[in-house]
RNA sequence: GCUCCGGUGGUGUAGCCCGGCCAAUCAUGCGGGCCUUUCGAGCCCGCGACCCGGGUUCAAAUCCCGGCCGGAGCACCA
């Protein structure tokens, strides 16, 4: 790195290399005890490199755009984008667009427009401007006809599969010639619905490399019902639309998955031959997400069979269905941030995002028992007692808990094994005598540090009577049942707490006969 | 198959452009220990990686070539 920033010295450094040996050989000849004194004195400071985001080419203000395609709520794979664009938009004073991409019709769901906002609105991300491709149609019909005029782009009637024959020859097809005022004839007619079963094409490369660049189609007819523009049914091609509205709306950089390399390259055709800029084009890797149904058809699918309870079924990758379990947006932000922009494909593992997320809800969280799969365990000579506890091990000011011993508690089924101590948290010893229907055990110590040397695991309980039903719904679709202690009553919708040696959970749904929890993690 | 892109510990990430303070960062994970009104919490310590082979160079994670592996695209979707 010296030398990095100095290169006049790099041709000394063979003058000095004899030198440098003859020193490291005296150093290496050095006793540890020496090593040792040395090294006291060396404090080796390393720079915290804090990992800072940047954009290259940034000149003057910073246009970004977040543009999600309106099927379906947002989902962790979209909030790379959104919050990448995000970040970078507060980053450099710049602006943020929202631009909902409904130009297929047969992908687009009416109330998706709105969720897409609630979901970047929890996120905290501000949107400057929101912008609806379904309202510029008519811009898009301007700029493609335009190109029909300049000869540029053709109305193409062959059919998908007759024009690929060709194409992958690197042939033109017939169209291809056809003199521009008969291709504008052709066009108002497609604009007035008379014709079917046509595109525009674009003229590019007919012999370019990548078969699918020669001659993209930049326009078709979609008759299916679209919420929005009702009997229009000629649509732009992404490959058009968003050049032209990248164009037109000043971004200056275009944040994107690699899946979207060759259309970038396609879409670099229009920027030349309307002779505009060419923006920033960054494309990041593809993030693939371990076991996690994130395709939003899929998921549309599972709801309306009734196999998803809804958007926010816990066991779905949406915001929404992380929201309901406790995940903070704040966290969702931070490693989408720590993954950043890099080329390589990531692999995203939810340790990740849920260690995160519980340095956020840790410090919040109130603590409780919950004995799941409970079974009854009958303390023989042991005296009634009340224990109090702490809501929050740190934090004094949240309050405590009372227990009340009073010689029959239930603890976790699974957990209890013949033979074996035991130390019932806070409280005492016991050693397990009998399991049946339940469990007898009895009173052995009161001495935590006996239990420590019995290596006795420390396991939590509640009394039998003053009990709270709940019920935790788990990501993995698996439902645990069993009761919450007496004080665990007090908590309120939408609160996150942790239930101990559990993990942490929000309160879905609660009343006077059972509280239903979703699981966020451990 | 064709076109393009990429490969740093189990996972994520820094460093790569501009070779040398890199016997490689930080986090998570895992292992161990400590503490404590007793956690699956917290604190501490430890483990663990430059895909392989060649080349250039005094010096390669970094540059070049080849291989291997992985991914994406090859729509009248976005």
């Amino acid at each position: 790195m010296f030398l990095s920033e100095n290169p006049e010295y790099r041709k000394k450094v063979k003058e000095i290399l004899p030198i440098v040996e003859k020193i490291v050989e005296e150093v290496n000849n050095l006793s540890e005890k020496e090593l040792n004194e040395i090294s006291k004195n060396i404090k080796i400071e390393r720079k915290k490199k804090k990992k800072d985001l940047v954009l290259p080419n940034v000149k003057d203000k910073v246009i970004l755009r977040f543009a999600p395609n309106p099927s379906g709520p947002l989902h962790i794979g979209h909030a790379r984008a959104a919050v990448l664009n995000d970040y970078f938009a507060k980053k450099y004073n710049g602006k943020f667009i929202l631009r909902l991409e409904d130009t297929d019709p047969k992908r687009v769901l009416e109330d998706a427009y709105d969720m897409i906002k609630e979901d970047l609105e929890w996120l905290n991300i501000k949107v400057d401007e929101t912008v609806i491709q379904s309202d510029r149609l008519d811009i898009y019909y301007k700029y493609g006809e335009e190109l029909i005029k300049k000869g540029l782009a053709y109305v193409c009637e062959c059919s998908q599969e007759s024009f690929r024959e060709l194409r992958n020859k690197g042939l033109p097809c017939k169209c291809r010639d056809r003199d521009i005022e008969e291709n504008l004839e052709l066009w108002k007619k497609m604009l007035n619905g008379e014709i079917d079963n046509v595109v525009v094409r674009l003229k590019t490369d007919i012999k370019h490399k990548n078969p699918s660049i020669r001659d993209f189609p930049i326009f078709r007819i979609e008759k299916t019902h679209h919420p929005r523009v009702g009997d229009k049914y000629v649509y732009p091609l992404m490959n058009f639309s968003v050049p032209i509205d990248d164009h037109l709306l000043g971004v200056t950089h275009v944040l994107r998955g690699k899946d979207h390399i060759v259309n970038t390259e396609k879409q670099k055709y229009i920027y030349k031959y309307f002779n505009w800029d060419i923006p920033e084009f960054i494309h990041y890797g593809i993030l693939k997400i371990e076991d996690t149904v994130l395709s939003t058809s899929q998921i549309y699918k599972g709801i309306i069979e009734g196999v998803y309870s809804g958007w926010d079924d816990i066991r779905l990758g949406t915001l929404r269905a992380l929201k309901r379990r406790g995940i903070k947006p704040e966290a969702i932000y931070k490693i989408m941030l720590d993954i950043g922009i890099k080329p390589a494909d990531v692999k995203f593992s939810w340790e990740n995002l849920y260690a995160i997320n519980k340095e956020l809800i840790d410090k919040e969280a109130k603590r409780f028992f919950f004995v799941w799969n409970p079974k009854k365990m009958v303390v023989k000579d042991a005296d009634k007692r009340v224990v109090k506890l702490r809501k929050h091990p740190d934090r004094k000011e949240f309050g405590e808990r009372e227990l009340l011993f009073n010689g029959e508690v239930y603890v976790v089924n699974d957990e209890i094994e013949e033979g074996k101590m035991y130390r019932l948290m806070e409280l005492f010893n016991v050693v397990v005598e009998k399991i049946d229907d339940i469990i007898i055990a009895r009173y052995h110590s009161d001495d935590f540090k006996i239990a420590k040397k019995n290596k006795a695991k420390i396991i939590h309980w509640i009394p039998v009577d003053n009990i709270n039903k709940v019920k935790v719904l788990m990501p993995s679709g698996e439902i645990k049942e069993g009761y919450a202690e007496k004080d665990f009553r007090e908590v309120k919708e939408d609160e996150i707490i942790q239930f101990e040696r559990f993990g942490f959970c929000r309160i879905d749904k609660k009343d006077d006969e059972i509280t239903i929890c979703c699981y966020a993690h451990k």
